[in-house]
DNA sequence: ATTGTGAAGGTTTTT
DNA sequence: CCTTCACAAT
């Protein structure tokens, strides 16, 4: 390859990026400046021009959707010299550093991943198991524990005993110990296992270091604090990684990702170059000024401009809705009205929470318009599908308890709660698996009547599973288990409406295995393996439509990344965007403006903000005010229409603007506040009656304690 | 042992 | 609003 078609239509920082020798590199590029397209340019002039080897080449990024996006891309320059590269996700290169060493991991041959849902269970059944109150140990609050513990890279054991943390770290210690008896690796468990496995085996972690003398890091603001460690162990004494990010786009603090990391880079890895990236490729001058001016409002913000040549383009739409019906049905007709020039492909409907599709899929189904959902509800988190891969994941490891646990009670067979309690109480004794465990029972004949008849025939029922399921089609495996499960056959005895859709859902899985293709290089895991791997990691495309041209749902921060022609940005509204939990929490709001730039830079030319005087939260009307941000965005930006909405006035001269409206104030809400001896009480009036949270700290001899209490109801 | 009922509780974002 | 859970009835 020639150098000057990679680097033809580069500009010139752009060059020099990809350019650049083997110093450790950091670019800092704003949204829409090509920072992915860099990256790519980065390893095609690596190995075209520089004539290094792929298989010397490490490409990590954030999200499945960004690691498929950079894999395409690369692909589509280089063709099929990409073998050996290691191109994905974290957690997906963390996980199939694993399968390579699960040996020297300490891990079993056949280890599962556990997603968020197995692991909430998990710590659900061992809090139960301490005897303690779930009220006071709410399980999601042991697990956010144990999850961020290990985002900074800490066991249990490392844990600094903190008088309120005992219990906390005791259930970290009990949920260590199950997983690593059932072979289970969570998400936060890849990355921690992968980490301490190459620091402590040297001879593994120089061939590494050796192998992956470049390190190139998408997305680097999102990094956490074991992920940068592992860039940093990775890279070695010559510290060559090549890193892009960009501080204005960290939208993912509340797991770990630390944004800090950027400067921390800077001083840590020697001689690091910086390279800035500012010029816009993606959008208009409008849309440009507007995400500038809303970002403006965030301190400590590396330095960095953003520009355009680009043309001034459309104002800005603003919708003022009566209610998010009204709101899907004003977004369903600009659709329609802008499909025939546009296309449906190029438009993409941005929203917060997941929660707020249901509505306008809705919409978009009764007009028959084809879309695409991405994340939100997982097909892999469905019951009957995880059902059915429970017998998939016996055939690969007996010893999965969870999944031993599931199969036992679906379909039903006479296994029932009371069995299954003593079967864990003795493998817990003995220190083995559920099946271990089970089989031992029947050995030593420790069980009897019925239950000894559903046991035997449960364990051979496994048995024949794995035998069968051996040296078979991935397909063909599917539907061996499937069929020896029963599920098919006990959910067409139901003959319920929502039996068939689970026969469908059963029968989709079955699909999948079919469909499924490992990625190149995995050959060194069976495809079953890799299949169950990627159900827990990815969460799993159940629309087929993926090239049929259709409108583009998702959360905002599905988006990162992303851009779209013309972009909607649904309910956007004080409590929804920022959300309310963002408001008592240190840093929330900065996060959701950040949010709110990501979002609006989505878009290249055509932006619909809009939002609803009312909407239906769990049942019960909220009635809410227009988003903050949207005061901040400079008026003769923005052109505000009402659909039966009452208007934000964000566009009218006499009305008042909160343009310096900072992070601090709460539009509208009553605040009190009350000075007693060293401390001070502020109490925020909630909306809901559901807005309860408090919060505490010191500052310099100082004690706060920040509270919002419910409005009284009259009504 | 399984199934059905009603009450209670939890609600952001993703690997 | 939707899911999960406890308990009663089969």
């Amino acid at each position: 390859m020639e150098p000057e078609d990679i680097l033809g239509q580069l500009n010139e920082p752009q060059r020099e990026a990809v350019t650049s020798g083997a110093n450790p590199v950091m670019v800092l590029a704003g949204a829409g400046s090509g920072k992915t397209r860099v990256l790519v340019h980065r390893i095609a002039w690596l190995i075209g021009v520089d004539n290094i080897s792929p298989f010397n080449v490490f490409a990590v990024t954030f999200t499945n959707k960004a690691a498929n996006e950079m894999r395409e891309r690369i692909s589509e320059m280089l063709g099929l010299e990409t073998r050996g590269m290691w191109v994905g996700t974290f957690h997906g290169l963390a996980h199939k550093f694993l399968r390579l060493h699960c040996k020297e991991a300490g891990l079993e041959q056949g280890f599962q991943v556990l997603d968020s849902g197995d692991q909430h269970r998990q710590i659900k059944k061992i809090i139960k198991e301490r005897r303690l109150d779930e009220s006071y140990y709410p399980p999601k609050e042991v697990q956010w524990f144990i999850n961020s513990q290990k985002d900074l890279g800490l066991r249990a054991k490392q844990v600094k005993e903190d008088a309120g943390k005992k219990q906390h770290i005791q259930l970290y210690r009990d949920y260590e110990k199950r997983c690593a008896r059932s072979g289970l690796v969570d998400f936060g468990e890849l990355l921690l296992c992968c980490y301490e496995t190459l620091s402590k085996n040297n001879d593994l972690l120089a061939h590494y270091q050796q192998r992956f003398k470049n390190i190139l890091v998408d997305e680097f603001q999102d990094t956490n604090e074991i992920q940068y460690q592992m860039i940093k162990l990775l890279s070695g004494e010559d510290g060559a990684a090549f890193v892009v990010g960009d501080d204005d786009q960290s939208i993912y603090r509340w797991r770990g990702a630390n944004s800090a990391n950027m400067s921390r880079f800077q001083k840590e890895f020697v001689d690091t170059r910086v390279i800035k990236m500012e010029q816009n490729y993606r959008s208009t001058k409008t849309i440009l000024a507007a995400a500038n001016a809303v970002i403006a409002n965030n301190d400590e913000r590396l330095e960095k401009t953003l520009w355009t040549s680009a043309e001034e383009g459309p104002q800005i739409k603003l919708v003022a809705n009566h209610d998010e019906y009204g709101e899907a049905h004003n977004i369903i007709d600009t659709i329609q009205a802008k499909s025939k020039s546009i296309g449906l492909n190029n438009m993409a409907v941005l929203y917060r929470s997941n929660a707020q599709s249901r509505v306008i899929e809705e919409a978009l189904l009764r007009q028959a318009i084809p879309y695409r959902v991405y994340g939100g509800f997982r097909f892999f988190d469905r019951a009957e599908v995880k059902d059915a891969l429970a017998y998939l994941r016996l055939a690969v490891n007996q010893n999965d308890d969870l999944a031993f646990e599931r199969a036992s009670s679906m379909p039903p067979k006479g296994l029932g709660a009371k069995t299954l309690s003593d079967i864990q109480s003795f493998a817990q004794t003995e220190g083995v698996s559920l099946f271990v465990g089970a089989s031992q029972l029947l050995e030593h004949s420790l069980i009897s009547g019925r239950a000894k008849n559903a046991v035997r025939d449960f364990v051979a029922q496994l048995q024949k599973i794995k035998n069968e399921t051996e040296n078979k089609s991935l397909k063909e495996q599917f539907e061996t288990a499937i069929h020896l499960s029963g599920l098919i056959n006990f959910l067409q005895q139901k003959k319920s409406e929502q039996s068939a859709t689970k026969i469908d859902n059963v029968m989709e899985l079955i699909n999948a295995a079919h469909g499924y293709r490992p990625l190149l290089d995995e050959d060194e895991i069976t495809p079953l393996e890799s299949f169950l791997s990627h159900a827990a990691l990815e969460s799993g495309d159940n629309q087929a439509s993926e090239w049929q041209d259709s409108v583009q749902l998702m959360t905002m921060h599905s988006a990162k990344g992303l851009e779209f022609p013309l972009v909607f940005i649904a309910g956007m509204e004080d409590g929804l965007f920022p959300h309310q939990r963002s408001q008592i929490e240190v840093g929330g709001l900065e996060e959701e403006r950040r949010l709110c730039y990501v979002a609006i830079t989505r878009s290249m030319r055509e932006l619909y903000i809009s939002y609803a005087n009312q909407r239906l939260i769990h049942g019960l009307t909220n009635y809410s005010r227009p988003s903050r941000f949207l005061y901040e965005i400079p008026e003769e930006l923005i052109d505000e229409v009402s659909n039966q909405g009452v208007l934000s006035g964000s566009t009218k001269k006499n009305h008042k603007r909160s343009s310096k409206n900072k992070s601090s104030s709460l539009l509208g809400q009553r605040i009190h506040h009350h000075v007693f001896g060293e401390g001070v009480v502020i109490a925020i009036e909630g909306d809901g009656d559901n807005t309860r949270a408090q919060i505490n700290f010191e500052t310099e001899g100082t004690k706060w304690l920040v509270l919002s209490y419910t409005k009284l109801n009259l009504m």
